[in-house]
RNA sequence: GUGGGCGUAGCUCAGUUGGCAGAGCGCUGGAUUGUGAUUCCGGAGGUCGUGGGUUCAAGCCCCAUCGUUCACCCCA
């Protein structure tokens, strides 16, 4: 055997089996979506690398190591997007959608970052992302919250719970930041490296650290909470109340940073234990700044991302949360004579059933050989079609499910007692 | 990018102090001519991830490399 070529490192095939339940996910979110007014955005999967270089941030991981980044042959730089929301922000202001005053949007698709692959961890994963353009009160921050918390009801998902937090204007965070920085510089010789390392770069991430021994320095560090600038405190106050209008329940985390530098004030995360260390199953927040940032009018934003891969495998051995492709009918064909006439009755039968799932037998094959297959596709019936039902012009119908016996019929009553059968 | 575990049939895995490559499931053929699931009998399918090295002899020992997995980091 010759050296077989293999998927690229992080990037996997999602095979026949596992394809019902991505099904399932999709079919269900983008109904619950539908269903709130939002409507589909679809983009590119390449764009400008300035792009993410502009909204992510330079200093953010994504954007300084993780992304798939290339030159074209004309000598641009270009990028496979490492998440959604930058392309929808770029094709809004392109598209003048940003009219629109209350604009709801979302997407599905893949996305790409160079990462080193483990437990829900991929290199090429794909994502749903809800934006919401034009409006700054918490009642929109509440609508998507509830729509998320409605998303895992209707996939059947109990165990994720809802972190929140608020991380103010854009001012009231830096000054924040100013005063983390303040705070661990006076204790900087218990610090360790990566934290030394982040307190320039990214200081709000050194109150996510899970090392142990950074524990106590953490605990006592000034809270995000204090340092609110009294519009966002109310914004955040309000969505709270919101929340428990509709009966969601969260924990607020000062520590929620986030990533990206494009957050203000509210942001969120869905967490589940059943992942291992990648537990956050959902993410978002407001990105008021941003629009703007690109030159567009200023616009409130806020959105979400939900990671596909790490919702499956929460929704895997879950018979009930796969969409269904068991045929209904396997069609039996004993002799190769009988195959012209088998072609046209199935196909007779697809035009006036349209949602039977028929399964014709092809490339032959003994009798029996053929009773194992219909018997292993699951399907409910077999028609039957020899040279016997050739001469007498009728079909054999064999429930494969129930103890009923094999009866027949002729081939003009054939999709009339179908649709009887399968209307039940 | 850093550190640990693991790579043997399509899948899940055995393989002893280095001595002829294995099982279960799956696939496939058959058990008096056209009837599935249970049962019984047969068959196909492997450069043991890849490349070097040690040895009379390597799936097993050594080195490298790729992949995978878990954690750090980061995030969906």
């Amino acid at each position: 055997m010759t050296s077989t070529i293999k998927t690229v490192r992080g990037m996997h095939d999602t095979l026949p089996d596992a394809s019902p339940t991505w099904q399932f996910l999709e079919q269900t979110v983008s109904q619950t979506l539908t269903g709130y007014g939002y409507q589909q955005i679809r983009m590119p999967v390449v764009e400008k690398t300035e792009l993410f270089e502009r909204s992510l941030g330079e200093t953010t991981d994504i954007v300084s190591k993780e992304m798939y980044t290339f030159t074209d042959k004309n000598g641009e730089m270009l990028t496979l997007r490492p998440e959604g929301t930058a392309s929808c922000v770029r094709a809004g202001l392109e598209h003048g959608l940003f009219q629109t005053p209350a604009l709801r949007l979302w997407y599905t698709g893949p996305m790409f970052r160079h990462e080193r692959p483990q437990k829900g961890r991929l290199r090429e994963f794909h994502q749903f992302g809800v934006e919401c353009y034009g409006l700054s009160g918490p009642d929109i921050d509440a609508e998507i919250i509830a729509m998320s918390a409605r998303i895992w009801k209707q996939l059947g998902l109990n165990s994720l719970e809802l972190h929140l937090n608020s991380l103010g204007s854009n001012e009231a965070r830096k000054h924040y930041r100013q005063v983390l920085v303040d705070y661990f510089q006076s204790h900087r010789d218990r610090l360790d490296d990566e934290s030394i390392n982040r307190l320039d770069k990214n200081p709000l991430r050194i109150l996510d650290s899970k090392n142990p021994e950074m524990q106590e320095l953490v605990r006592l560090a000034p809270s995000m909470s204090e340092s609110l600038d009294a519009e966002s405190a109310d914004h955040f106050a309000m969505l709270q109340q919101q929340l428990d209008a509709v009966n969601i329940r969260y924990t607020i985390n000062t520590r929620l940073v986030r990533g990206l530098d494009y957050y203000n004030r509210t942001v969120f995360e869905w967490i589940t234990n059943e992942l291992g260390a990648q537990g956050t199953v959902c993410g978002g927040g407001r990105y008021d700044g941003l629009v703007e940032k690109f030159g567009g009018p200023a616009t409130p934003a806020i959105g979400f991302g939900m990671g596909i891969e790490r919702l499956v495998s929460l929704l895997e051995n879950r018979p009930e949360a796969r969409i269904d492709h068991t045929p209904h009918i396997y069609f039996i064909v004993a002799s190769a004579n009988a195959m012209p006439t088998a072609l046209a009755l199935s196909e007779q039968i697809r035009d006036e059933l349209p949602k039977i799932r028929l399964v014709m037998h092809c490339g032959g094959g003994s009798f029996k050989s053929q009773f194992k297959k219909a018997d292993k596709s699951g399907a409910d019936l077999a028609l039957i079609i020899g040279d016997n039902e050739l001469v007498q012009q009728r079909v054999g119908l064999k429930p494969l499910r129930t103890d009923t016996g094999q009866t027949d019929v002729s081939w003009t009553d054939l999709t009339a007692t179908l649709r009887q059968i399968f209307s039940r």
